[in-house]
RNA sequence: UGGGGUGUAGCCAAGCGGCAAGGCAAGGGAAUUUGGAUCCCUCAUUCGGAGGUUCGAAUCCUCCCACCCCAGCCA
């Protein structure tokens, strides 16, 4: 009786889990920490395309911002002209808008500060806190000692401040060659961290940067421009990767030797990982590169551009994102939960459309032949406003070869030698007889009968058949192509990041990723079927019109397909026979 | 090896000293003009391990183990 009582608290079920950022910014709001502001930003580098993993961290930046009254920036972290392009830019912001954030007037490049950067440089050069050290990289590696062992000072380290202002000076005046001197924090040789041991914060880069160009040849490192970056913005709570963990005292060090309050901090979360795909941008790269997959936005990548192109929607991303949580855990999302996410999100909103893809003809034996009705369809059985739309029917249809079989196995509802079978949206047929290829044994057509009593919404469709079939007609029907998609990768861990040396994961690509059907039979109102736009094909699953489609010329994308409890039977089936 | 992290079901993940949420996957069943969707039921006597504190521990303490990250003038 109690219990109860207590399981009808709605208080207590509908308490929503909190993730551990949350929590922060929950307490700071408390302690009044930044006078109850909330502002975040999602920086990308911008060298690629965005993938599902950057997708978890848009969602979290600017859906935390959103939750808590705040702001989240765009933000492009231009710090290395000799990797960046425009391109990326560009795809950058198309991706973020396409899930469906908003930054308003405020995206910014760290290029933008460059000059204030320097100034502060000059400020931690002044408070002995910096030096221009003219070690080269293989001296400077040298220097930094290992794990075990305690690095050792730079000769250059104790020069004088006014020594290392005009080097430094001289350095963005292009005195210097690339790699023969650069600005570093004077912290800690020995520090166990060795993100700490004299970090570098400048470097030598006589490139032309996509925003800037010429005007600067010394370039920040990440190091030192991200905690000014979100300082400058205002930002709060500067939200990353794991791997950043061990960075954070150095990001605090710059902050604290610089400024005074209104200091942000970082906060680190493990970064997504799915199974059966990469995740990389170098393995990205390489499978673009390398002609596996046909461009950035090929739809078995799971790329932004890729994963739009294939069908999801943004909504079912931002979906995923939440749903997954957000810890510090190194985990691995197990890609048939991202597949859930769109298909539940289709299942709701996508019309369902009758196509055949592996067609086999079918006669109604007793049909008039020239006979057309207009049937009635139901758009969206889920979605009682979307209405109906009329199919045409006649006596010659196609039917999904699967959907016939000579000898039907145990538990095969579908159609075989005298066996009655539903038509979707139509009659009850029952097959008489079929004609088979002698050489290939290949059924090459099926015979049947109608009910004219059993047509859909008639008292006579009442009667119970087993299975149901989809159809179309073969006069009306148009063709199209259809590309069916499997997981990129067949092994269902992650890449091994420790690896990365070589491109082992390639032995784990897919060769059936891609599947194309090439004379596929679908319902006639999909004729000016609109790039994008996603359909249900009945008992096959979810597709969308790919763009490579044209006047004449249809193609569609499988996006996933609908659940085959079928499949499973017949998998047993084949293990008891065994 | 020094440092920084993390370990709750097959996969994510809540839990914050009062006796293991939820989702995905899996299995069973109901219903069904999509073998879809839906609906019901099952699925951790135990929280990496071992000790300890406590009336009471996934939660606190100690030790141990496993895994991840760091030796770019990348981010």
């Amino acid at each position: 009786m109690e219990n109860k009582e207590n399981q009808g608290n709605p208080g207590c079920e509908n308490k929503e889990s909190i993730n551990f950022i949350q929590s922060i910014i929950d307490k700071d709001k408390e302690n009044n920490k930044y006078g109850g502001r909330v502002h975040l930003r999602f920086p990308p580098e911008p060298n690629g395309y965005l993938h599902i993993g950057h997708a978890k961290s848009i969602c979290l930046n600017f859906g935390l911002a959103e939750k808590n009254g705040g702001l989240c920036n765009l933000r492009f972290d231009d710090t290395n002209p000799s990797k960046e392009d425009i391109e990326f830019i560009e795809s950058i912001v198309r991706d973020v808008r396409w899930l469906g954030f908003d930054w308003e007037d405020r995206l910014y490049y760290a290029s933008d500060y460059f000059e204030r950067m320097y100034q502060d440089a000059l400020t931690l050069v002044r408070k002995g806190k910096a030096y221009v050290c003219d070690l080269n990289p293989d001296e400077i590696r040298e220097y930094r000692g290992t794990f075990t062992k305690p690095g050792i000072e730079s000769p250059y380290r104790n020069r004088s401040v006014d020594e290392s202002l005009s080097l430094f000076q001289r350095m963005r005046d292009g005195d210097f060659e690339d790699g023969s001197r650069v600005l570093r924090a004077k912290i800690d040789m020995s520090s166990p961290n060795l993100n700490m041991r004299d970090p570098v914060l400048y470097r030598i880069l006589k490139k032309t940067h996509h925003r800037t160009k010429d005007q600067w040849c010394i370039y920040p490192m990440y190091d030192y421009a991200h905690p000014l970056e979100d300082y400058y913005e205002g930002i709060t709570h500067s939200v990353c990767t794991l791997e950043f963990e061990d960075h954070r005292p150095l990001y605090d060090w710059i902050l604290t030797n610089l400024y005074s309050s209104g200091l942000p901090q970082q906060i680190e979360f493990a970064r997504l990982n799915l199974t059966n795909t990469v995740m990389s941008k170098r393995k990205l790269r390489f499978l673009v590169e390398e002609g596996y997959v046909n461009g950035w936005d090929d739809p078995r990548l799971p790329t932004i551009s890729g994963l739009r192109r294939r069908g999801y929607t943004a909504r079912a991303i931002r979906n995923f994102c939440d749903r997954i949580g957000v810890a510090k855990t190194n985990s691995i999302v197990d890609i048939r939960f991202l597949e859930h996410c769109i298909s539940e999100d289709l299942n709701q909103s996508a019309q369902r459309i009758m196509a055949v893809l592996n067609p086999l003809k079918l006669i109604i034996d007793n049909y008039p032949e020239n006979l057309t009705e207009e049937l009635e369809g139901e758009n969206n059985p889920e979605d009682s406003n979307a209405g109906t739309r009329k199919i045409p029917f006649s006596r010659v249809l196609y039917i999904e070869k699967e959907d016939f079989q000579e000898v039907p196995p145990n538990k095969y509802f579908r159609l075989a030698p005298e066996r009655e079978v539903r038509l979707k949206n139509a009659y009850i047929i029952q097959c008489k007889e079929f004609v088979k290829d002698e050489n290939t044994g290949e059924i090459k057509e099926v015979h049947c009968t109608y009910d004219p009593e059993t047509k859909s919404g008639q008292p006579g469709a009442k009667r119970k058949v087993k299975g149901t079939l989809h159809w179309v007609s073969a006069s009306h029907a148009l063709t199209a192509e259809v590309r069916l998609y499997n997981h990129l990768l067949l092994d269902d861990t992650v890449e091994q990041q420790a690896e990365e040396e070589n491109n082992d994961f390639i032995g784990k690509f897919n060769t059936k990723s891609l599947e194309i059907l090439k004379g596929c039979l679908v319902e006639s109102t999909l004729k000016n079927a609109p790039v994008g736009n996603h359909y249900q094909f009945i008992r096959k699953g979810y597709f969308c019109v790919d763009p490579d489609s044209n006047k004449g010329r249809l193609i569609f994308n499988q996006i996933v397909s609908l659940r085959d409890s079928w499949e499973k039977i017949e998998k047993l089936n084949q293990d008891n026979s065994r």
